[in-house]
DNA sequence: CTGAAAGCGCTTACAG
DNA sequence: CTGAAAGCGCTTACAG
């Protein structure tokens, strides 16, 4: 029969049917087992092609789709994943999104926007994790505490982190440019452009992006015999890139400064030129993140690039791959600091 | 008996259980139905005050919460909301992402993020609300087609529109800032700082957000006796921005442009200086957004404020007091457009 | 490879 | 107000 009469239920009631095609129509359209069908749909799942492929037919001749929700309270597959995202004034993490999102779509993947901007601790986002099914957590957000970070170590629950890369034997999957590496690229690029006392904005104190971006900052210093030094900033917006460089700006003595993300470059550059100083004769600036706005022509920013789009798709595709293979092992995706060269760096010493 | 044991099952098994509480032991636990317990959780149920404290004390003792993924099965009401959004590469939206999670975050509502960028039809989103059972659908992204909305009406999937603003007799809860009124605002700055051939870099055809503002800005112009024009951008995009605004001043005959969007005229900005001209003396320029970056000094570009905040807010709670009342009806918020003034306008005759 | 059955963890008409 | 029961739409050991 077409028009599909189920057996007499007792009541009618509301549940999310929203009118549309349950598995259990389409079995019997089919005539077969409602495990035939859950079957058809699961890849991986023990059933003959010739099965298979009545209950495909007859399941899109109904326009049936397996409620996701009901597969996830039932086998534990919901297909979301949480992304876990601050900074929402940084445009990095927008173009992060667009890419994981993209990427997720092509695993059937479901992103949740987990905002932990504020104090989210970890325990509010592992409730989160319960209450929906979550499958797994991606990290896309630099400013996470360690204690948030050994807290979804130690929960189990399975996720890949942006922003951190660490390529010996990492304790999970991640993505990222090595801090320390960007670090040194910016200060030996400083040392072969003929700057003599480079000075470095870091991010604010408690990041964890804090501490090794500095040391590699000022070790390669100290071995070129350059003079150095490292503030920080208070935020990650332009304003505290700004009243850093004015800081760094009233003590004088510095000729070139390195930021830890181009947010902070970028008011770093208007307080130079609102100190009248001259980019990048007086003062040679490189940022790090590459973002959009850098290369608008107002700002022309030297930049050490980020490759997001690489980066959060390396991330997905892993999470991706550890939903088919549980027992894959962490891994870590390294890319290269490479120097995007604009408009406030002096021009190599010929 | 504080460890729980349930009534024996046949086998054990996976599920989305994850070692948590479940309804049926906070039920035994407190001597009660497990309907009792489901009620105590849902506001409005018909429970005593008794009942409820006896279970809400039994939950918090076991650390109970309620599977949100059942509920949503068995109840319809997952909590789940789309955010339909396109755009990723206009920082605007990253604010408005920011605002509406946090606002959701408020009333219990979870983000689901639905990027639609390309060709993402209205089928797509549609099978997407189903397979998760999706609550409602709020609509962040300014690219949406007239069909794709119109699709979202007719399904009778609840939703709100940020990016649309009709006071009289709305179709559907919505909340922005009228177009024609902003262009309008435009035409008479200009006007009244002294411009006479003002022109206006519109988003690129077939947007629903075309039409409007051009009308708006034209008719002002002719009332007020000036000559004008409207050219379209062919993307969002600052280099979009930036082409329009050159062939404006390869034709001459024109002295301030309004644009319909910030990233439009930063690039315009760009082309203005690159084209060897000066802001705000040579030409003007009036954008449409307020983002973040058009405060920064390198840029200063006065704009159009698009109160994103309040939008957001506005949209997220409206869809919140939809769930509580399914009869109610859709409402407008219309915020007014607001001139930020900053350096790329001549400032008034005196 | 298949099907019947139990179960995932909740909600809600129904009958007190 | 309460509880027993049926149901939401799927999955997966179990026993062929």
């Amino acid at each position: 029969m077409a028009d599909g009469a189920v057996g007499a239920t007792r009541r009618k009631r509301q549940g999310t049917s929203n009118g549309k095609t349950t598995l259990r129509e389409v079995a019997e359209h089919a005539g077969v087992s409602p495990a035939a069908v859950s079957r058809a749909f699961t890849p991986g799942s023990p059933i003959s092609d010739a099965l298979r492929a009545r209950v495909i037919e007859a399941a899109e001749g109904l326009g049936y789709r397996p409620n996701r929700m009901a597969a996830g309270l039932a086998g534990g597959r919901s297909g979301l994943v949480g992304i876990v995202a601050d900074g929402f004034a940084d445009p990095g993490l927008l173009d992060l999104l667009d890419h994981a999102t993209r990427a997720m779509k092509g695993h059937g993947l479901i992103p949740i926007l987990l905002n932990s901007e504020g104090q989210e601790s970890f325990e509010d986002i592992q409730r989160i994790v319960h209450d929906y099914g979550i499958e797994a957590l991606l990290l896309l957000s630099p400013g996470l505490s360690r204690r948030f970070v050994q807290g979804v170590q130690k929960s189990g629950i399975r996720y890949a982190h942006a922003f951190e890369a660490h390529s010996a034997d990492p304790a999970a999957a991640q993505a990222g440019v090595r801090d320390i590496l960007a670090a040194r690229l910016a200060a030996a690029t400083f040392a072969e452009r003929g700057y003599v006392a480079p000075a470095m904005i870091a991010g604010p104190e408690g990041t964890r992006h804090f501490r090794e971006p500095a040391n590699g900052f000022t070790t390669t210093l100290d071995r070129l015999g350059l003079p150095n030094r490292v503030v920080h900033a208070e935020s990650w917006s332009p304003d505290a890139g700004a009243r850093a460089m004015a800081g760094l700006l009233a003590q004088g003595a510095c000729d070139a400064v390195f930021c830890a993300s181009d947010t902070l470059a970028i008011g770093a550059l208007g307080a130079v030129r609102a100190a009248g100083r001259a980019v990048p004769e007086d003062i040679g600036l490189i940022g790090y993140d590459d973002l959009a706005a850098s290369a608008w022509p107002e700002i022309d920013l030297s930049t050490i690039a980020f490759p997001r789009a690489e980066i959060a798709r390396y991330c997905v595709d892993f999470l991706a791959r550890l939903r088919d293979d549980p027992s894959l092992k962490p891994e870590a995706f390294v890319a290269e600091p490479l120097l995007v060269e604009r408009s406030t760096l002096r021009s190599a010493r010929v």
